[in-house]
DNA sequence: TGTACATCAGTGAACGCGCGTTCACTGATGTAC
DNA sequence: TGTACATCAGTGAACGCGCGTTCACTGATGTAC
């Protein structure tokens, strides 16, 4: 077989992989990343547990897989808005692409946002995998640091700093209002899709919004 | 038996059923609730799991107790910090007792704040355990909802409204602002507490009162 | 004070469940001559 | 084009683990006469 070429075995790996990784998000989703069971995935896909050894090391890898998918699906998700366009054209007020410090910021942040939270109200258990109670027993990858790190860098590019938030606690103040752009939105998101606001007379879109103006720079 | 006395047997039972409890808190501030086994307990104090039976109905129920005193825990907690003194002397500004509406609107949401952050660093997996991700398969009690509210109202009192938070929309701004002094608080203490800031430049105490600093009424 | 009885904490065996993981093996599929 | 071979997806049995929960039973403890 040549170089660039996929056999028909290759292929039908790639299709049992995905398929794979589909209903482990599926199990996810519905229960949680403690629900994660091969045992259940090849059930599914009808066939037996020991098979699922050929595509798959183990649970914990099994795992750990869908954290880093997570992490770089939300990181695209949150570049692509901060630094792309809303609606049908880009650079909408000027600067555009890039997302640095300037008249956009607010608009890169607003981006950013909203980009958050769509993508946390789709996928609530997603959302809770990598920023919710940790699972037991579980470590995340170091690769892990590195996706959420990129996550932040277009808030904390937007607030006026390229600093690494590694680095010392004299990272300035743009580290903070990053930081504070981070807790607000994650404290009515977080509390919404746990779902502690129901039964109150709570509407938390108009809260994930105010607290989004709140932590704006000043136009 | 006379009717007050307590007979040694029952001396006995209340006893073990302490142990019982405290242990169970153990496993779960080791490794949250998903751990809590009835097994586990049985071997730590050196009886076998049936005998556990004679003290708790099941793992749910059990469960259950544990969430609804860590409510009750909490709800004193707050209550006391609120109503009460923070120091050696009660009513520290003018108001002490009750914490409705007034000049000591700020210093009761300081140290119901305050209150809540030590206990939830003192009991990380038990604040997750009421705010954190929910235990899949597991539905809290209905009482549960009567604490949840029991904690929030002195915030809402102090804020200015007796309003119930189950009530219509426009419950007016004062419930606006009290969820915001809880998703504000809680989203820097549920990062905290998870461990999202390690290995970042942040101070977390710090963020925490710089929070509560944005969400203090104006003096 | 002593004896008969009732209470009840705790045991041991068992059931059925689900899990991750290993291993030797079967049999279909693709590949090389 | 046809045959021999290698690859490899998937099976079935098995291991060991831990879980919640039931049930009949033992034996110590407290109670009533």
């Amino acid at each position: 077989m040549l170089d660039g070429a996929e056999g028909p075995r290759a292929r039908y790996r790639r299709q049992v992989l995905a398929e794979v990784r589909e209903r482990a998000w599926q199990q996810v989703e519905l229960a949680g990343a403690s629900a994660l069971s091969l045992k259940a995935i090849a059930t599914d896909m009808g066939m037996t547990a020991p098979a699922l050894y050929r595509y798959v090391a183990g649970r914990d890898e099994l795992l750990t897989d869908l954290v880093l998918e997570a992490y770089g699906d939300l990181a695209e998700t949150v570049e692509a808005a901060a630094g792309g366009s809303t609606g049908a054209d880009a650079s909408a007020s000027g600067r555009g692409r890039g997302g640095g410090d300037g008249p956009d910021a607010a608009g890169v942040l607003r981006r950013a946002a909203t980009a958050l939270r769509d993508w946390a109200v789709r996928h609530p258990q997603r959302y809770l995998l990598l920023y919710g109670t940790p699972v037991p027993g579980y470590r995340a990858p170091a690769e892990a640091t590195e996706f959420a790190r990129r996550i932040f860098a277009p808030v904390l590019a937007a607030y006026g700093s390229s600093a690494d938030p590694a680095g010392p606690a004299d990272a300035g103040p743009a580290l903070d209002r990053a930081v504070t752009f981070w807790t607000r939105l994650h404290g009515v998101l977080s509390l919404e899709v746990a779902g502690q606001f129901t039964g109150m007379a709570v509407d938390p879109a108009a809260r994930y919004a105010a607290e989004l103006d709140s932590v704006l720079p000043a136009d």
